[in-house]
DNA sequence: ATACGGCTTAGACTATACTCTAAGTCAACA
DNA sequence: TGTTGACTTAGAGTATAGTCTAAGCCGTAT
């Protein structure tokens, strides 16, 4: 008396497709059957999907949501286990964030760069400006950088 | 007189191979050849390869990249497609950071939940918790949602 | 009774982005 | 004159995450 596959599919948004992807992967170990053998899901099967989700989309692969899945169904004797899961990943989520907000800034950079350029008619009016694209990276046998757009 | 690949691979983070394949799919136009045959990396090369980065680990496809780059191949005619990339490209950004931002409320959320369940021994303390996880799915038909722990 | 629609599975296919291999070229050193 | 080492290319292989197809099962409506 749950819900089938394509009422979680229109209800939650991922499509049948990937719900069926997602069990094969395990990642819906708790999902049950009816008689038949169609998949069953009960309300609470939503909260997992929405954990899922949020995992997936803030970056973690399908393996390591799996292995978070099969402690979940291990009960009490692995919490420390998944605690230390959400906090690796929230490393990972807070080192991502800040990446996008320096790719945010250059953006940023850019868009002022070609406002301006096409104020002026041409980006060669950016000829004396420095790098701001090259970050991280070891340039210190490179002399004179410059923005590509002036070659 | 310039760089050869491995030299920019090692001073740029980005491998050999990754850049002959960025070449191939047409992100590196504006490299140089010697008379053998080989690329030639110039100086300004890695203000591009900066911003091919940029781009890239911001999420933008190589596909749009590579239009990208043909535009700044075309010099000034372009300006405005361009500034079209950055600005399109800075809301995709600014929403991939709003919506990891919400997905580390609720895997703070998640900390606290574990942290508190192994202070206590058991998650069977959280059985009176409302739901966080399913926000965004159509759930107007699901009575009583629990979290999946409890089960 | 039988046809329809929705479910099931295994497995093939796609997309994206690398990553690597094989075969070949070339400059320099012994 | 080899041989080495770094370069070249086309194209094959890998990883990840779906996405779809084909064949089959089952309950219900006609």
């Amino acid at each position: 008396m749950g819900y089938t596959v394509s009422e979680v599919a229109e209800m939650s948004g991922i499509s049948a497709h990937t719900l069926r992807y997602y069990d094969k992967q395990g990642l819906l170990p708790f999902v049950d059957r009816n008689k038949v053998g169609n998949r069953d899901f009960k309300d609470s099967d939503f909260e997992w999907l929405g954990v899922i989700t949020c995992l997936k989309k803030s970056g973690m692969p399908v393996k390591k949501i799996r292995q978070y899945i099969e402690w979940s169904m291990e009960g009490d004797a692995t919490l420390n286990e998944r605690l230390e899961v959400f906090e690796n990943h929230k490393k990972v989520v807070i080192e991502k964030i800040a990446e996008m907000q320096n790719y945010l800034d250059k953006i940023d950079y850019k868009i002022w760069f070609y406002q301006t350029a096409i104020e002026s008619g041409t980006a060669a009016i950016h000829a004396q400006n420095n790098c701001v694209f090259t970050e991280g990276m070891d340039l210190s046998t490179v002399p004179n950088l410059h923005f590509p757009e002036q070659q």
